[in-house]
DNA sequence: CATGAATGAGGATTCATTCAT
DNA sequence: TATGAATGAATCCTCATTCAT
């Protein structure tokens, strides 16, 4: 009566999506604690203080958060990596790179507890949904592929097997990952990024020598 | 009766070892199929083709017989690994290093199903096996910390954050295993190493080029 | 405001009654398509395009509302059952007879879903509308051995164990009904009942023989 | 090592039946008093007195069990009934008829809670069960359709329709079944049998009557 | 030692009912 | 009165483990 029917609709929605959240949530933590399987619907209620009942009015199974909370996840992580620009006015690739890595670093360090379940993936879960992690890591491994042959050919990149060097990235920049989940105090994620994008380019060993 | 007391016990002994293979074997391969959790232990006992109970002859529990499993796969990876020696005398690091890396990799695709299972570890199964492949981690990264420090110390590496770059080493290694045991016809040993090794030292661009 | 209190409460009473009647027209068609523990409230309140809550304003509960539906039905048959009248005044007692199973059959081509639940009743759902069922069984088996145990004695039904014939003809008229309920095209109600009548007069013999 | 082989393996088969049976008789039991939906898992092993992993050991689900017990139970009653043979050289119809009655009627008797589950099917179980039911009901049901027919080319039974009478037999059975099911001291089956038979021969009016 | 039937704690899911708005 | 989100008891089923033979 003090409001009108908009409005209404909108807290609704609003509370609706908000206990939503508090479910995911909490389910992201359970999972991210104790792995797909051994995390129980009775923990995921509990970490949301809710019924069990409520949990099934707003997922259909457990196996159904999980792959949405993945999904979610996974869509953010895509959304934070654009293919690099090599369009002359574009800014240099190598900022570009960086940009996305530092995207990447901040949505890790800002959920650090799916993030390791990201990290961890494959059979630990349902078939699905090994599927799709396995999908996005394939997808970002293209794009690392794509762009490493494209170096080949203009002569920035040293010649290499480009699928072999691109899992060697991605796995690189997962090292680091998990290495940074791991701290107590995580450096800023510029900091990490220039570590990564320094040892990918050069390696390890000191310039000129070798 | 037709043997003396000795031989019995030889022969019982060796029986009751051949046996344990004979389960360890079918638990290997249950597990690299379905994962920890998905793994039944009459997944198990069928493809050791015993009664349940003798299962519970050999092991506690399955918990336990996958804990024994990691273990000893571990302590065949540990045993390929050797600390690199900089003694005068000793070979040149990098062929040592080259030598544990083919003895790994060697390892791996011997047994790629298991190898599967360890890359794909933490939270899928119980607390103490996470443990135990995290320990074995964490052994390698104190490892390649340790070089890389000293390598620093000598000129040889260039200026860095030593446990985050080994982090990243450690994760390369792991992304370019974990895509030689996706592919089909995997590539030698020693070529694959020798591209993890070349871009573990000089990164991807060309030299001279940055 | 528009109108007098009295027929405020009129429409207020008259809206209830028409919301009650909807509640009860969509939880028939749900019972008797599903069965009683098939059918869900959900299925009712959706074919009642009502709330969850509403619901539980016009009836107690799920239980409650079958066995209001069930006694409304059960006292449909029974007003259309009458006691035959053997007063010499009276129409001929097969005349009164066909009557009552023209009417029955009526109502039940009428409503021949809810008819259905009616004739596979017993354990289908609680104990409390299995009894009422059974009571109205009981109490039209009453009325036919009686008849019976006075044709008997008139001389005009042979000699048996009334009770028992009783239930043999109580069992022909489910029979027929059951029949006619899977029917497509079920013939109309008073060649059925001639033909029901036929039998449980004459059996199925021709007059004459044996 | 007492017994043979064979021995062991007849006791370890005889064993399982008799723990099959022990579940089966349990199962009818619960199934017979609270109906399909209301039987739940946990009385029937609470009936059968083992725990309740050992009820899915010899049984898929409940769902499966009851469709089993209903399968055997068909299959008991379709054996007790034979085609009536017309042939010159085989007993009297009546006679055969007269047979199977009896037999059903003992399988009945003697196993009082199934048949009170039979008799009231339909929509209580699930479509499976049901659909089985009335396949065993309209296999009857056609056989009696069947004889009808027959029976009116000779000129033995009164023009009629023979699918409605024969609904009204099938009914007026079942209905004597119902009854005799209900009584505490039921009468031996060849009196109930033939008090069925006079009636559906003749039906209830005194000879010559009408 | 070997066997496999038996066990029962534990987990996912459903759905009739309640209650704050 | 109407609403529909929330509740939680009840149910089916699985599977690691035990133990009598």
């Amino acid at each position: 009566m003090a409001t009108e029917p908009d409005e209404q609709d909108d807290r609704g929605t609003r509370m609706r999506r908000e206990r939503r959240a508090q479910i995911v949530d909490a389910a992201k933590a359970v999972f991210a604690e104790h792995g797909y399987h051994n995390a129980s619907v009775s923990d995921i209620i509990g970490g949301a203080r809710i019924a069990r009942g409520t949990f099934y009015l707003y997922f259909e199974s457990k196996q159904q958060i999980f792959e949405t909370i993945l999904s979610e996840a996974l869509e953010q992580l895509r959304s934070r990596i654009t293919r690099i620009d090599v369009t002359p006015d574009a800014p240099p690739p190598i900022e570009q790179l960086r940009g996305n890595l530092v995207r990447v670093m901040d949505y890790v360090l800002g959920d650090p507890h799916f993030s390791r379940l990201l990290l961890s993936h494959s059979l630990s879960s349902d078939a699905e949904a090994a599927e799709r992690v396995q999908q996005f890591y394939a997808h970002v491994h293209g794009m690392i592929t794509h762009a490493l042959t494209h170096g080949v050919d203009m002569g920035l990149v040293r010649p290499c097997n480009p699928a072999l060097v691109a899992s060697a990235l991605l796995g690189a920049a997962r090292g680091i990952i998990d290495n940074v989940l791991r701290a107590e105090h995580p450096p800023a994620s510029s900091a990490i990024v220039d570590e990564l994008i320094a040892f990918a380019l050069r390696g390890v060993v000191v310039a000129g020598r070798w």
